[in-house]
RNA sequence: CGGGGUGUAGCGUAGCCUGGUAGCGCGCCUGCUUUGGGAGCAGGAUGUCGGGAGUUCGAAUCUCUCCACCCCGACCA
């Protein structure tokens, strides 16, 4: 390709609605323009790369065993209807009419197309297993489009859903998934990390996501660098402390602490550490029932898990709170408490610790269970996040935690949606059953974004060799003016296109430090320059991307040189 | 949706407090010069100052209102 030939529309300067790295660069660069919130067209750069991801998660697809079909973006309501996430949906689902006044959505996911067409087609267990996958365009209505691609509304999405006869089939197609996920990644040339994850309201017995690692990352992980144990925090199991709880060994106390509400005041007022105070936070369960929360006060809530104990709850409002401690947020705790209260298993391991004294302007030092509050094992959960160094559920050694961009997310379904649809088969006995399904997304026009999050220096995008937009560029100085500078510059573009290179030919006739600014700020990988003076000794120059100096190649050489790396 | 913020030329911004001819850099167009790291000189084009209403002799500037966008929280690939 011809620069000019071609459209390139590079920037400077980013617009200042951009905030993460690949953002900006995706919009300096001219890989993506926006249209309005959430809703980006993909320039003729940005596209190469985002069919780069395609083609290898495409290859890898086919290479499973799945098989590409594509369903309609827009999906009648009916169907929705039927499995009931017409309405669980919710506002996520961008909602449409057609000039029948029917309901349409825009699909954000096509479990259901695909359960139709699955009990339409497939009658006998002889058909199974099949895993069905497209490449296509999602709307969901995010609450919060950010970060230009990285989480737009519409997006480019790879999902497949695969149906089996037994469960045991369904867990080996879920196993090479997991396989081919990790091959596409490593492909791409990511550093990625599989997690387990929170099947969230789709259940099942499994699921696992996909992390590009990278510190800006939207998800918190956690990891044994000891043992393949990794999963998401919201998941990550906080065990119980090891150690007994200690004696009770002081009295209890009710200390002033006027205008001391957060952990860190109090620790800070009465001089200890945040570990030594107990938390409390109070929510509201769905039925209305008013619930203390404790933790310990260097700890975080883990809503989800939370979330398994109550089931759905909110946090009280401060008038909630008033009614039912008698004080205002800032001052309550556990003891003397007349409400339900669970507690963290490392709050149920302090001793002599702080809490509210349920009194305005008052603190309790010297608490302990047993003396001061009742513990009912019942009531002791994991309801925190881990934090670095807890010890690793599997037992072999401490947790890490890192920051990651999810951008593939597998599901073992089991029966949710086969069951809801009628998905079923006749078994080699002839017996009806419902069909065993798993779904696997890949986020594909994520993935540029969070590629990029990856790679990236002070000069612009560094993509990795299978994703960049062209793997060489050819930056002749003084094109027009210089016909040995053209010929040469033509002849090893022939060279390199006749080979199968695809190859970028920098034509504009720019200064030299325009081309080099913006070959850099695009993401080639390979740089040739030709000058007149390199030229005359017969030479022109190689630069990668990533290299630090630039080499001195034979011009007789520079074809199989540039063709062994861009093969490396 | 709650909280915070921003809207001035394609991009980045000054001006707003204290009302009075809208300015700068980059980019763009023309010409000449220049050609190994975002060139120089000369000339030029581009603004409903987010929209509407109000206050005022006069509004980018003050007031109200709507809209869009961005950032922080609950969802997700």
């Amino acid at each position: 390709m011809r620069v000019s030939k071609f459209f390139l529309s590079t920037q400077k300067e980013a617009p200042a609605e951009a905030e993460l790295p690949s953002h900006k660069l995706m919009l300096r660069a001219g890989y993506i323009r926006k249209l309005a919130s959430g809703l980006y067209t993909w320039m003729p750069l940005g596209l190469r790369v985002l069919r780069k991801v395609e083609n290898v998660v495409r290859e890898e697809m086919d290479k499973s065993g799945a098989i590409e079909l594509l369903m309609p973006a827009v999906q009648p309501a009916e169907l929705w209807q039927e499995t009931g996430r017409w309405e669980v949906f919710g506002p996520q689902m961008l909602k449409i009419k057609d000039r029948h006044a029917h309901d349409f959505c825009f699909g954000p996911t096509h479990e259901e197309v695909i359960t139709d067409i699955a009990r339409r087609e497939i009658k006998s267990y002889r058909q199974l297993p099949v895993n069905f996958y497209q490449i296509q365009t999602k709307f969901r209505d995010e609450v919060r489009p950010r970060f230009g691609v990285m989480r737009a509304r519409e997006f480019v999405m790879k999902d497949s859903y695969s149906f089996h006869s037994s469960f045991e089939s369904l867990e080996q197609t879920y196993q090479v998934m997991h396989e081919a996920y990790s091959r596409i990644f490593t492909r791409l040339g990511l550093q990625f990390r599989a997690v387990t994850a929170d099947t969230g309201a789709i259940g099942g017995s499994g699921s696992h996501e996909f992390h590009v690692l990278a510190d800006s990352g939207e998800d918190a992980l956690a990891f044994c660098p000891n043992s393949d144990y990794a999963a998401n925090v919201e998941l990550a199991e906080a065990v119980a402390p090891s150690a007994p709880r200690g004696a009770v060994g002081k009295p209890l106390e009710k200390v002033v602490t006027p205008g001391q509400k957060t952990i860190e005041e109090v620790a800070a007022f009465l001089n200890v550490s945040q570990k030594e105070v107990m938390k409390a936070i109070a929510v509201v369960t769905g039925e209305g029932q008013f619930v203390l929360l404790l933790l310990r006060g260097d700890h975080t809530l883990n809503e989800i898990k939370a979330g398994k104990v109550l089931g759905e709850f909110r946090f009280a409002t401060n008038d909630e709170i008033e009614q039912n401690m008698g004080c205002r947020p800032g001052y309550i705790g556990p003891i003397n408490a007349s409400v339900r209260m669970l507690f963290d298993r490392a709050a149920a391991a302090m001793s002599n610790f702080v809490c509210g004294a349920n009194d305005d302007g008052y603190h309790h030092t010297g608490a302990n269970f047993g003396r001061d509050v009742q513990l009912d094992e019942t009531n002791v959960h994991d309801l925190r996040n881990v934090v670095s160094g807890d010890s690793s559920p599997d037992g072999k050694g401490t947790l890490e935690l890192c920051r990651g961009i999810e951008v593939g997310h597998i599901f073992q379904l089991r029966t949710k949606y086969s069951e809801a649809l009628q998905a079923t088969f006749l078994d080699e006995s002839g017996r009806v059953q419902v069909m065993e399904m798993g779904c696997y997304g890949i986020g594909v026009s994520r993935i540029v974004a969070a590629a990029i999050e990856q790679n990236f220096d002070e000069r612009g995008i560094a993509l990795p060799a299978g994703m960049a937009p062209f793997a060489v560029a050819i930056a002749p100085i003084g094109i027009k003016k210089n016909e040995a500078v053209r010929n040469a510059a033509e002849q090893l573009y022939a060279e390199l296109s006749a080979a199968g290179v695809e190859v970028l030919l920098d034509d504009r006739d720019e200064r030299p430090g325009v081309m080099f600014a913006d070959l850099e700020l695009i993401g080639i990988p390979h740089r040739i320059v030709i000058g007149e003076r390199g030229l005359k000794e017969g030479m022109v120059e190689y630069k990668g991307r990533k290299d630090a100096e630039a080499q001195q190649v034979p011009l007789q050489e520079i074809a199989k040189f540039v063709q062994s790396r861009v093969c490396a």
